[in-house]
This record gives C-alpha cells, structure tokens and sequence, in this order.
DNA sequence: CTGTTAGCGCTTTCAT
DNA sequence: ATGAAAGCGCTAACAG
C-alpha cells in the first residue's frame, strides 16, 4: 500500500479511503490510485484490515459432520449466503462430542470471527451460553435459546410428525407405531410430541408400547422395526424419527416378508437425497436444508448490524408422499 | 497482553515468548505467567499473531458442492486431519463454475491461508498456475500439475476400470458397455482408457458403439443406459462413470423389464453412501475419501515445510461386490 | 534469562 | 480533499 501511496504521489490514507469508498476524494486523485492499483496488481491483506478494523468478514459454521448429507446440505447453503454477502466461512466437525465442540467455540473466537452458526449442538446451557458470550453475533440451528443469547432456527417438527400421523389416518391406518430415534435429541423430542398429540386430538389412543426409542442409524432402525413389528404385527403405520431409521425399518420389513406400503405404511423425517433412492421411495417430511442454512447466515449477519430484532425462526416441514405410503 | 505482562511483572516479549513456547524462560516467571493468563482468561489474538508471523494457521478447501456426498466426504476429511494439525479451514463451493473458483482463490490468497486444497478444478493450467503461484503450497485432488506448482493426490482410475472388467470377464460377461460420463472429466477419460486397455489385453474386441457419453447425473445416466440397451440388447455387462450413472442406469434396467444382475450386470465408481442402498445394491470401485482428504492435507502441510519432495499420491481403487453382478 | 525497539499492513483520529 | 501520527495485538531482532 505504502508503494501504491508512493507511485500515485498520494499517502497511504488517501489510498485507504478511496479503497475501502469511506469519504471523499477528488476524481482525478481517485482515478490515478485505481490505475497505480491494478498495474502494481496490488491486494489488500484482510489480515491487516481486520485488525484494523475489529471485523474480519468471516463466520464460523460447527456442524455434528459432513458425511451427514443433512449438515452437508446446510453447510453448503451457508456457504453461498455467506458468500454473496462478501463473508468466508471455517468449517468444524465436532462429532457430536461436546469437548471438540467447545474447542471448536474458542479457536473460532481467537479467531474472532464475527458470528458463528451452530447446529445440533449436544453443549448443556451452562457451557453454551458463557461461550457464546464472546462472539458478536451466534445462532443456532435447531436448539432454543434466549434471544440476547443467540438467534435461533426452529423446525416446526411437532407440526412434521401431525402431518405424517394425518396422512396415515387419512389412509385409513389405525394402528400407528413411532420409532422415536434419540431420548436426548431436542427434534426427536418435539417428533414424539407431536405423533402423541396429533393421535390423541384425532380421537385415537395412544399405545405407550407402539413407541420405540431408537439411535438414529440404519442399523438401529432395522432392529427397532424388527422388534416392534414382531411384537404388533398390528402395526399398519410405522412413523419413524427420521429417513436413516426409515430406511433400516423398510430393511426390517422385507426381512418380514411385509410389503410396503400395502401391509405396513412407512415414513421418515427430513427428505435427505436418499430417500427418494431406496426401494419403494419414501414418504417423508421435507424440510429444505436450504432454507435451513440461507436463513441461519441472513439472521447471523442482521444481527452482526442489529438490524432485526428477529429472534426465531420456525420453518415448516412439508408432507413430501412417495411409494412408501398408500 | 500488555495486561498480563504487568500483572506479571515482567515485559510483553517475555510474555509471548511463554505462550508461544520459544525461546527460554525461568521456571518461577512461567509459573507466574500462567498464573496470570489463567486468572485473566487472557487468550492470544490470531490475527495479530499472523500478521506478525505472516502464517494463519489456515487452510482454504475448494470444492464443486458439498450436496455431493463425495466432496462432503473429502471436506470432512480434510477438515479433520486439519485441525489435528492446529489449522482451520475456508470452505469454498465453486460449482464448476471457473469465474467463482479464480474468485474463490483470490479471496483465500488476500486472506493468505497457509495453503489451498482444490478438488476437481475446472480452471485451465494457464489460468490455474499462475494463481496457485501466489500461494506458499497447494494440492491438487483428481488433477495433475508439475511438482513445482502444486502436490498431486490422484486415483489409479484406469486401474479401476481394469478390476470392473476383469471382474465382469471372469463372470462370463463378454458384451461390456460403457457410460463413459462427461468427456472433460479427468476422472472420466482415465476410466475409459482403462476400459479400452483392458478389454483389448484380454484379447476382446471393443466396440465404439457400446461407450457412449453422459453427464454425471442419475437422469443421464438413465437416458444414457436406455438408448445403448435398446440399440444393442446384446450387452450383458456396463461399466458406469460412477455411481450416480449407475444408479441411472439401473432404472433404465428396471424400465426394459431387464433383470440385474442376471440379464445386466451393473458396475459403478466411487461407492458412495447410495450405492451400499439401493436395490440391488452396487457393486463398485471404492476409494476412500477419507484417504483423499488426509493424504491432500499431509501433503500439504509437508510442503509449507518443505519436509517432503514427494509430489504426487496415487490411490488404489478397490473393488466391491454387492448384488449388482453375480 | 529478560527487556527494548521496531515493525507486520491497514485504519482511525485529527489537522490542514 | 488530503496528510501526519498513532495504534490494532502480536513477534523478531537485538541487546544486556
């Protein structure tokens, strides 16, 4: 900079502002600099600006991981937004272990970016909040929190499990089971939540034995259905805490020799790419990791220039049918 | 840390020589700087540290689009054995789109990254080596460079193609097709060469009429089985670009009323997390995308210390039999 | 073993 | 409209 300064005849300060577009400068000084600029190929370190300036045009996005194609989705979306509003973007796995995670948090801030975006986050209030405490800006993707605290993306996940259980009924299925995926998951809390009241308001009992705990892998889908449906050979609709559980319960039901959907109707949460791939095709609630990541980035940057004072944002899962259901 | 340095008593390089652990100091002085640091929560800037080093600790990651399960995979990879490492990493999606990747690479150059990992570039050499030159090291994932301007992590893919045929040869399959994929794909021409290769080292004829291009995308890869079945019924055996074609192609089967294996038997590349799940499942050529990704960092990191002459990494494919071949 | 003096490359006062 | 000086928070180079 100090060369452009030399080159132009100007000083330093004058090529700043007329680079960063801050205050005035004459035409022909401004026209001088930007040729003196481009012929000497001269970039301005963000490093030095950022220490400057306090902001270093950077977010930090911690997701559970990447081969999730769900937090792979979100981050991409994250990415572009962040990308179109002139901001990059440090990625973190943190593998759902809470140690990493806080890791994750402080090298972020010693990096001082200027918001943060996590998702799923496993960290109890009383290590979240006081970590959060040092950035600017934070939000998070599917866990609540205090609106000075942090902004937060909801999925109306309550809603998803009433349209599953409505579109079953609708099909005249009676006898609806729930794999209910993780106990500690806040999703799959408000997923059973939601199947138990939708049952319940449709005038239907609810069979406390007919919901089942699960972890949330193919595997633990399999036996799960297995399980359930050996028991209840009842079962004539099996809602399940999300597409990965599905698929192992469309595994457990060709094991059963049960067709589906005709003797057993199946459907999942979330619409990853999967879904529309397995054999049938499964029925499932959409929600766009899109949306999910787009909206994140754009309340995360509002709140950087606390120009919103939006705390939440709840976005609704869509009843996507597909064969797995009648 | 000039607080620290006076809470301490002593000066602000004795300081930094402690944390930064250079450099020796007394064991009673190290106590008590720590003592402080600790009772301060004072944590170092990186930012000023970077720019008085003139390294970040940074790495930038330059992918086609994470929604692919493939790159979503590397990413995790790379960002993994990165932060084993002390680095962070700048993801970037470009989407084949060659104005975004120079953009991309310039806004991790101005925020000078220590290094830059880029998967599939689109860029021409003639446009790609002089940016890279800005950079103290880069990899490159699936494209070649001469060792100077960047390492090398590669995919014996003509060798993978010589294991589908050979494996198909050996099931009595003689009439072999071959979804080609795009023609400039790198990936895609190592893989028809070693079709080619390997048909005529077993002493088979190859026919022109059964390789036939494609895009990398299921509805292609469906189109593209359709016609050169319809066109040539005779052919009991296709090797597919990757995955994501097979899986196109293993509708256009289901389409034609043709059995597979027994009628067809299919072949893809990559096994990625759709192949192991789809009916009947892929068989495949894997590599580890974990492999990819932490070998590309490994690289990396060697040579910002040029630790290292090597330049180049080839990884083997290996052949995985599921269902879609006897 | 420890302190002093200069920067790293930019932006921010405040003058002029 | 432009310039001079100071400083962002750290480390490098040299003393002592």
């Amino acid at each position: 900079m100090t060369d452009v300064a030399r080159e132009a005849g100007v000083s330093k300060q004058t090529v700043s502002r007329i680079l960063s577009g801050k205050g005035e400068a004459s035409p022909p000084t401004i026209e001088r600099v930007h040729e003196v600029v481009s012929r000497l190929g001269y970039r301005p370190s963000s490093l030095a600006r950022s220490l400057a300036t306090n902001r270093t045009l950077t977010l930090g996005l911690i997701v559970p991981n990447l081969s999730n194609p769900y937090f792979a989705e979100l981050a991409e979306a994250v990415e572009i937004t962040a990308w179109e509003n002139s901001y990059n973007t440090f990625l973190c796995n943190i593998f759902r272990d809470p140690e990493r995670e806080e890791a994750a948090l402080q090298a972020l801030e010693d990096r001082q970016v200027d918001g943060v975006i996590i998702c799923s986050t496993r960290l109890v209030d009383k290590k979240l909040f006081p970590l959060l405490a040092g950035y600017q800006a934070a939000v998070l993707v599917n866990r609540p929190a205090p609106g000075d605290v942090a902004g937060t993306i909801m999925i109306d996940d309550a809603r998803g499990s009433a349209l599953a259980v409505a579109h079953l009924l609708r099909a005249q299925r009676r006898v609806l089971g729930l794999l209910a995926g993780p106990p500690n998951s806040v999703s799959g809390r408000a997923r059973l939540r939601g199947f138990v009241a939708a049952l319940e308001a449709a005038g239907y009992p609810v069979d406390r034995d007919l919901i089942v705990p699960c972890r949330a892998d193919i595997e633990a889908g399999y036996e799960a259905a297995r399980g359930l449906l050996g028991r209840h050979p009842e079962v004539n609709g099996l809602v399940c805490f999300n597409d990965i559980v599905a698929i192992g319960a469309l595994r457990a039901c060709r094991t059963l020799g049960l067709e589906v959907p005709d003797d057993v109707a199946v459907i999942g949460h979330d619409d990853i790419p999967m879904a529309e791939l397995v054999t049938p095709a499964l029925t499932t609630l959409r929600v766009s990791k899109y949306d999910l990541g787009a909206n994140a980035v754009r309340m995360l940057l509002d709140r950087l220039q606390a120009r919103n004072r939006q705390t939440e944002i709840v976005l609704k899962p869509e009843l996507v049918v597909r064969e797995s259901t009648p």
